[in-house]
DNA sequence: TTGTAAGCGTTATCAT
DNA sequence: ATGATAACGCTTACAA
């Protein structure tokens, strides 16, 4: 087994608590007895047993990143990916460690649930995605459990990182006015989430804002995957928009599927803006003018937000964090700009 | 706080041992006192703690997810979040919980390697497609760290799951030969990792066993980003083949952008094969002829194999486990078959 | 400045 | 079948 306290302590000639204090920096140790204990440290090759630790400290170091099992599908969507990306980072950057969890809305759910936050190994929680209607958040609230979402929460007391959805989509479709259409269809997000409303509210702005009625048989709803992408469009086509406004890359792509299956040139026939910027929007024919979010920094703001809580002291109710950052559109090929 | 041990035990009117006992399923407690604990379990909204019980039992029932992060780049190639999908779902069936560590080959990683696996939060880990010379593994072995590598390594006692690749290439490129090719050509993966080099390595075999000689002007080094592929192609051009095999979609991706910027046309004027089968591969124009491989499925193997080792006694040396999962060639219309 | 000892919440051994 | 009690490896008063 691993060298303990005990040992490094023997060989270093003094007492566990003179070995703890060395390791844990604390001031009031004699230069030269330090020393020692760093000797014996790296001659034992000790190391801190985190668990034990954690036993005392009542803290793991250990942060966990939630998923809503239903939005698993969108583990194609390089969405959740990028976001891991940006958290793990931030992590890696406070020596935290991430612990991944899909979650499903289903018959084990509530033990799941217990399991996992109850059992005493995280220090907080980051929910990327939730459904506005998921019961995991009031849950989080009603146990006190320190989170953050990823996703913008109604509630007052959730703490959230989002993006400006419903101004990124009020600008695509802008753009498409100003280009010089008004028979606009938007295909939209997931109703359940704050992504998929608040894309759909920028859609009804900015076609308000220029005095365009909205036609209801040109808003078809999807929920952010390729496949409702291609159906929506197929349902859009006998309305004959002259542009579409998809409420997601993905969703876009599998409007083009449909487009090209009907014979439609993009953007020729009809013009297409979507929202994300995943990195295929610019490697796929015709290339897409999208609305660009920043996912990775959203998710290392998440831990960022979340760390500050978890170290901030236990009940000194700190203000309610609620970010959103900016959003911008990307201008290529999938509009028609000149 | 909440209740522990020794709150339910005065609440029931019996000893902690008891208690715990209930708890953990032992035999001889008697039916009456197992109902009167659940009674208290229940009342007190009970949770056993599990960084106590780690403690004394030594297992945390954590595994670690370990990407070097040399390939983080890959985040946005589907292939690690499929993977992660099927690594999470296999937990979840066994009620693990699994850590993710981004590991960089850089200043602190020799920190972070001790820090995350020496610190006893771990019981296992998975490796996924580390670079061949990559110094964890050995580590790994080094240190008697229990792991299950997702690709294959050369080291006899490393425990891997993988998929095909060699076949799958020679597969892919005897398709072409078929169709009536000669002067095919190839992108390579990144040459340090296994992946790439057994696709390479197909694509050798294929040709040889074909009696078609491979001109080396005709194999160009890629690194599985879709840049790698613009770039491969770019330079493939001009020597003119009338096939490619590109050792991943995503490098086909950017194939076909650099294609289409030279106006060829696919798959008229050269025919394209690939490798993974990720979910854009069919969403795309042209549809991708690729050679799917069951990459959710090799993450959840890696967790079972890696859990049976757990769960196995301490020395009792098992066999080591090296399995490879089958491939399969997807025909769309990228390759120009009839 | 350093050591002693209590405790964190469990499980496990040994009595009873 | 049940209960004391000693670990597990650490941190942290409190004493010296």
């Amino acid at each position: 087994m691993s060298p303990t306290l005990k040992e490094v302590a023997r060989l270093a000639g003094v007492s566990r608590s003179t070995v703890s204090r060395v390791i844990n920096n604390h001031p009031h140790v004699r230069p030269q007895t330090r020393e020692r204990v760093w000797q014996a440290i790296r001659k034992s090759g000790y190391q801190p047993h985190a668990v034990a630790r954690s036993l005392v400290t009542n803290r793991t170091e250990i942060i966990g990143m939630v998923i809503p099992e239903a939005v698993t599908t969108l583990f194609t969507d390089p969405f959740f990916p990028i976001l891991l990306r940006g958290a793990t980072n931030a992590c890696n950057a406070h020596r935290y460690q991430l612990m991944l969890s899909l979650f499903a809305p289903s018959a084990d759910q509530q033990e799941r649930y217990q399991n996992l936050l109850g059992n005493g190994y995280l220090d907080g929680v980051i929910v990327a995605s939730a459904s506005l209607d998921d019961s995991l958040i009031s849950n989080l609230l009603h146990d006190r459990v320190l989170f953050v979402s990823v996703g913008r929460h109604p509630n007052r007391q959730v703490h959230f990182v989002d993006v400006d959805n419903l101004g990124g989509a009020r600008m695509a479709v802008e753009h498409l006015i100003h280009l010089g259409h008004r028979r606009i269809a938007t295909i939209t997000g997931r109703p359940d989430m704050a992504a998929g409303q608040d894309r759909l509210e920028g859609y009804r702005q900015a076609m308000q804002a220029h005095g365009i009625p909205v036609e209801e048989r040109l808003v078809v709803e999807g929920d952010f995957t390729e496949n409702s992408g291609m159906v929506g469009m197929q349902r859009l086509l006998s309305a004959s928009p002259s542009a579409v406004f998809v409420a997601s890359d993905m969703m876009a792509i599998g409007a083009l599927k449909a487009l090209r299956q009907a014979g439609w040139q993009v953007p020729q026939d009809i013009a297409l803006v979507s929202f994300d910027d995943i990195p295929i929007a610019s490697a796929i024919e015709p290339a897409l003018t999208t609305v660009r979010q920043p996912i990775e920094r959203m998710g290392s703001i998440a831990v960022e937000v979340l760390l500050s809580l978890v170290e901030s002291s236990p009940e000194e109710e700190a203000p309610v964090h609620r970010i959103v950052l900016p959003t911008e559109l990307v201008v290529r090929a999938s509009c028609g700009s000149p």
